[in-house]
DNA sequence: CTGTTAGCGCCTTCAT
DNA sequence: ATGAAGGCGCTAACAG
């Protein structure tokens, strides 16, 4: 019952050979109507399933795409994931994902696993810009595979990416809290060699400087994206002669830990003092003081990427195409940046 | 450059056989030493890499696995996929990911799609208890795949599964309620024919008759995860005669809709209403009013499973070897639902 | 210890 | 319109 059935095994039964029966399988115009239609229904009957990995090894595509993100656990990642799947799951593709964990061995070993696997894409979210895997990036490409950034993208030539406009991102968010009357707006950011968080620095300068408010070095902490480190950021700052009276955080979480830490001495949020995260992540919305982020619009996002996949895949052309997409931030104005209405 | 080179071309560089240089690369204990040596300093050298397609062809395995769930997008699916490639890792396996966006008809598809693609098991959650995908679940069955089932399950002969027990996470949760000084305990519930839901009322039901509170069928409705639902349901509630004093929904999204409306009506929680949740979405811990919910260690039950198809995986006993395993949940008592230090 | 051969399941020229 | 034969890359008897 559970024997695998092939070709030639309806092949056998109506005394044709194989190669007839692929051809009638794919509905090859030197079929006749009649053989066809024989062929089709042994094959229903018996219940005959092509065998994908000898098709694969034939044509050398496996119809799988690998993703590799950092975590699979985070809304954002997870949601440019089901972007992705919900885009290429009409094109037969399956998706198989990867966790490099933010670290860049794993990385390196997620890359040539998927080459190794044989997937006609990747589509992946740069863990560090380290250039130790430009050795595996290499190979990415050498091999012909189609390798696509989304959100953290890294700098090489023919690769495309999909991104937001980090920078346009950190400009509007910081504008925000300018316009509710801040004028020490400090600035949490994440590992300045990813592009998106020095953009989002950049971004978050320019505004200031637009407004003719001078930049403070002191004002910017590098943290990581978690609610004890925007504890621990928080406490630093308030220390500071001159200590802020508004935060832009590249990084919800961290917006979060502040908030925390804010209310525990009674800062009054957002009278005395104003928060703006970045992700839009599900929690700011839903806190009963919402957070202001900026949303990356990661469904989108994914869709976009698989997208750009799509398009590239298939063209052997040694003419590259090296496509950068970048989407539109946009700013959720929430509660802890609304000095009007409260 | 970028040529696919084989064993063949090692051979034949060495003057020597393909097959030699595949027991080489395969540490087989035939091969002289020096020759060992030879053939994989060419290989390194040559940069060959192993198909892995061609491998999988044949031995019929395919280092793959498929994971099937709802969405991806929800924190406790993307924990639970987390925890199953954190443990597949290491054994060299590939998680493939299929969504189903709770529509049975994408199931059966997925089911036959990781078929089809050879993978060497199935870890899943099931969608809906239609037995219209039963042929799918046999044919997977009949191919001897090993299929598990993690969270929502189904009751099929020889398959195993990774649950919590549901039944005891509606009844501490629900006793919790009833310590707090709750009497007129309502409840949300999901879709009751699959088993977590139907086994979550039944816990309530069990702590409410444990403890003489009456059960009251009108306290009873079913809702979606969402916070539009949840806001619907309490408004339901609301409008009985003797509206309730506590609700254990088992979602924490419907659970946070009912806070937002009950904060809308300047109804004190917990003081006049308390409420909890269930799945211990990461939001509950950060809102202000934090709301108590059963943690359902999505990460160790992803691992669980991973486990469990590691220890089937090859064997071809006919005897299938069933496994059902039960993980505790755990009260996470928040604000929500403490009176006490309130 | 190494070479020869066959085959996993499918597709695709080349004949007929 | 169909059959025959070779090959995708690798492994596993079976020889020697």
């Amino acid at each position: 019952m559970s024997e695998k059935i092939t070709i030639y095994d309806i092949a056998k039964k109506l005394n044709i050979t194989a190669a007839t029966v692929s051809r009638a399988l794919n509905n090859s115009p030197k079929i006749k109507e009649s053989t066809k239609q024989l062929v089709l229904e042994a094959a229903s009957s018996m219940n005959y399933k092509q065998n994908k990995l000898a098709l694969a090894l034939k044509s050398g595509r496996s119809n799988n795409i690998g993703v590799i993100v950092p975590r699979v656990d985070s809304n954002f990642f997870a949601s440019v994931i089901r972007g992705i799947e919900e885009e290429l799951y009409p094109h037969g593709y399956q998706v198989i994902i990867c966790q490099t964990h933010e670290n860049p061995k794993r990385e390196n070993e997620n890359l040539y696993t998927l080459i190794d696997a044989q997937v006609d894409g990747i589509l992946m979210s740069v863990t560090a810009v380290t250039n130790e895997n430009d050795d595996a990036f290499q190979n990415v490409l050498e091999k012909n595979v189609p390798l696509i950034f989304f959100d953290r993208s890294k700098q090489i030539n023919g690769v495309s990416s999909v991104t937001i406009n980090d920078f346009k991102g950190g400009y509007i968010v910081t504008k925000q809290l300018i316009n509710q009357g801040c004028r020490n707006i400090a600035h949490f950011s994440g590992d300045q060699s990813l592009e998106i968080f020095k953009n989002r620095f950049l971004g978050y300068k320019q505004a200031l400087l637009d407004s003719g408010i001078p930049f403070n070095e002191k004002y910017v902490i590098q943290s990581k994206s978690s609610v004890e480190a925007g504890k621990n950021a928080i406490n630093i700052l308030l220390e500071l002669e001159t200590p802020p009276d508004a935060i832009f955080s590249s990084s919800d979480f961290a917006a979060l830990g502040a908030i925390q830490e804010l209310r525990d001495r009674n800062i009054n949020i957002p009278q005395e003092f104003c928060v703006a995260g970045f992700s839009n992540e599900p929690f700011t919305k839903f806190m009963e003081l919402s957070i202001t982020s900026v949303d990356q619009s990661p469904l989108e996002m994914g869709k976009m990427s698989a997208r750009v996949f799509l398009e590239q895949v298939g063209k052997t052309d040694t003419i590259k195409i090296e496509k950068k997409v970048v989407l539109a931030p946009e700013l959720h104005i929430r509660k802890s940046t609304s000095r009007i209405n409260s």
